[in-house]
DNA sequence: CGTAAAGTTGAATTCTTTCAAACACGGTGG
DNA sequence: CCACCGTGTTTGAAAGAATTCAACTTTACG
């Protein structure tokens, strides 16, 4: 088996992509925020399909998304790539077991992106100040490895149908959860080799699991938005539950 | 079958691994360790096959594993099961994004386990007395997901024979960093099913792979005892690096 | 308008699962 | 000490899911 997809070095900013604003960010607590501003070191813009990151580089920023979609991956020896997740709108990203280390996976733009940096030095230095936000950062942690243990079991446990029907329902809650008046149409910058790579499947399969989930009525795929047609059957197939994400909560 | 380039001289056993001189296994300070010692209500021990706690139950306790073998995992509607990961001695257990909610996975002994308890009320007044714990507790949360995404990269871009080939190297490891002495022979008491639950494999087909991985006189698993008989050859076929699982360490 | 990237599709192949049955081993009770 | 039992392991054969290979079409954008 092995599904591979060679990544070329794109170099090619693309404001191709018709993705545009994403949802507002939720505001920071009130009681940090404050105290999170005054070591932010300022505001990037980055334009799409750029690195943030290379895995085994040294990097030690962190960051937290205003808007635009970031993907997060790992590449394997033999070419082949898997993408962790997707970090959205207010998003904490950076963050890893051993700051002095090179970074365990890569994160690319997929969208032109908004981030607050926060440099390595500034953040160690805020969290001896602020010890208190140790806690918070170990619970976005704790979320997001909530979100990758979904993930697993995706990969794991369910057939391709029901993969991608757990794929479109995550990321349709997650905006959602950030802004509740969304429609049933999301933004959806990934190509479906982006997808497969998120799935364990290849591309070929993936476009014809979509094609089978679009014949049936489910979903809608095209030009980089995702029509959520049937929810109730989506999340039935794929044993979606809404719990999944519940424990969504505004970031640094 | 996927064939990848070769990595050659990485092979080496782990405290070879050049990353381990730079401290990355440290203990937690001493000035922590007597705090966080106050707040322990003792230890228990628990047999084998029972749970420490149920996906859907509220349970606030925190442990720490002194000794034995636990499985975490989550059920599908399916009545399938994916294990997210094992714990072993030295590990944490029971943090989740939100203790107040129910967990979002279960806990089971594989063997006998004694095991250090922190309950809620004292957890959360530790942490609030003693706010630095909490980026301690980041740190360790942030290696935990980090491991859940290498079974990402396994279970989603592998075939069997690499997936089977990574558990063994990582939970041999796993043993190895915490004690160095440890010979190629580790205990091993999970069941064909629970690795197939692992992995992303029947049982059938984990049976199957695992014969042949005897035959090519790789490993042998019997009676509850892994044997890694060519390390080299495995880490090769599943390209397993030990800078994996450097950011090792005990936990409190 | 042309090119590169992304999306589609068919056919053959391979990997993995399913179903079904037999076998092995540790523990229990007679 | 041996028969019996349940759990876990092993194996074969057939079916199914997903991949591979290869070509073609469409879309995006300079």
């Amino acid at each position: 088996m092995t599904n591979r997809s060679k990544k070329s070095e794109q170099t090619v900013p693309c404001h191709a992509c018709p993705v545009r604003k994403l949802n507002r960010f939720q505001p920071l607590p009130e009681s940090q925020q404050a105290v999170v501003q005054q070591y932010r070191a300022g505001q990037t813009t980055i334009p799409a399909k750029q690195y943030l990151y290379r895995e085994g580089e040294l990097h030690g920023n962190i960051y937290t998304v205003f808007s635009g979609w970031i993907m997060l991956y790992k590449t394997l020896s033999n070419g082949g790539r898997q993408i962790l997740r997707y970090v959205l709108p207010g998003d904490f990203i950076g963050f890893q077991a051993d700051l002095q280390f090179p970074m365990n996976h890569s994160a690319q733009t997929l969208t032109d992106c908004t981030l607050c940096v926060f440099p390595r030095p500034n953040f160690l230095q805020m969290l001896q100040t602020n010890p208190e936000l140790g806690l918070q950062i170990a619970w976005i942690t704790a979320r997001d490895m909530t979100l990758g243990q979904e993930y697993l079991v995706n990969i794991g446990r369910k057939n391709a149908k029901e993969r991608l029907a757990f794929l479109f329902l995550e990321l349709y809650q997650r905006l959602r959860l950030r802004n509740p008046k969304i429609t049933d149409s999301i933004p959806f910058p990934m190509t479906q080799e982006d997808i497969a790579d998120t799935l364990g499947l290849t591309l070929v399969h993936v476009n014809r699991t979509l094609r089978s989930l679009r014949e049936e009525g489910l979903v809608n795929l095209s030009h980089h938005t995702l029509t959520i047609l049937d929810y109730d059957q989506l999340s039935d197939i794929t044993g979606f539950n809404n719990s999944t994400l519940a424990t969504d909560q505004p970031l640094l």
